[in-house]
DNA sequence: ATTGTAATTTACCTACCGTTAAATAAAAAT
DNA sequence: ATTTTTATTTAACGGTAGGTAAATTACAAT
């Protein structure tokens, strides 16, 4: 099916392994090139604003991932509350453990938030914990109410990062384990 | 009194708020002797070992400055442990919100935790969180048993390092703030 | 004053950074 | 088959990165 060796989202998942796990300043564009097995110069054909505007795809392409496959459970209205928790607690599970570099957005924030100039990728960064504080609140709001429901958002998301942040720093993924477990007890 | 410009204490306050604020990469060499009011090639002299080398005294120098000024109150015997962890609290708010920048020890865990081959401060970055684990595990310890002190001192950490991250992506300290206030409601 | 040592600067090196232009290869359109 | 468009590479550029060697300045000891 791909005429063509590359296609545009195989880029910016092999980019996005490149970034999550070496960071912004750390990943070249040739080490980026390379885990793309593409030269250097092509990434320029799909993403002419170079390393800026390729990091800005791929925060999106993550964004996206994130809503469609994760953040779909908090919506689900099939569902309890308590399950749509387990069933969130459960996926991310999954993708921060699995996945070598912990959590790009978490990563991005820490590392370029008050760079001056801000990169424009900041902007996705906050689209993605508005996108992820607003899921985790409607869920909570099912049983508390609302402005409650908000702050037991922010302490899971707060947990969560903190969590990952340990689970890196001691290669321990109890850290991050038990924060889910807490959000999952906050409702 | 200074006979001679600079003194190894001030270039390593100096280099901290460059690294603080902009990241280990993303701060060079020039960066760094621009803000300490020095040729670049100086810095080789205090810290043979380049960049890496004035990064890993920074940040033992950061640890040193906690143990002495903040942790220390987790150790205050004459005070109730509320007292203590007001203290805390108090100290990390006007520590954390004051600096831009936020934590130094948080931002360097996402930014370099899984280089590969590691930077030796990593090992530094471990201390501090050890250190500041234990005092505020203490501090629980005073009511709670052991283990149960340890998990309120981790979620403590985790909170508050997540709600630095939120407050430094929206500018906004309530985030942070509320993460102390819920440190403080766990004893 | 002279010498010795510690502190600091000047000048430079190599390597790699992100980026661009032009050339080539592959596919699609006619 | 030929042409046109799309995808990809080759080759290079200027800038800057971290780092080094040597020269110079400032202080200390005598």
């Amino acid at each position: 099916m791909p005429a063509y060796k590359t296609d545009k989202d195989t880029l910016l998942v092999r980019a996005m392994q490149v970034f999550r796990s070496q960071g912004y300043h750390a990943s070249s564009m040739a080490d980026l090139a390379a885990a793309c097995g593409v030269q250097k110069a092509h990434l320029y054909y799909y993403f002419p604003g170079g390393k800026e505007d390729l990091m800005n795809h791929v925060l999106e392409a993550v964004h996206t991932y994130f809503k469609e496959r994760i953040m779909v459970y908090a919506w689900d209205e099939e569902r309890s509350p308590e399950e749509r928790l387990a069933q969130l607690s459960a996926q991310l599970y999954k993708v921060f453990v699995r996945n070598q570099g912990g959590c790009i957005m978490g990563n991005t924030t820490l590392e370029v938030a008050h760079l001056d100039p801000a990169p424009v990728f900041v902007a996705r960064v906050k689209a993605y914990f508005d996108d992820m504080l607003a899921c985790l609140a409607h869920v909570f709001a099912q049983r508390h109410a609302p402005e409650l429901a908000r702050t037991k958002a922010q302490t899971a998301i707060q947990d969560i990062q903190g969590g990952i942040m340990l689970m890196q720093l001691y290669n321990d993924p109890s850290f991050f384990a038990a924060a889910l477990q807490r959000m999952q007890e906050a409702y």
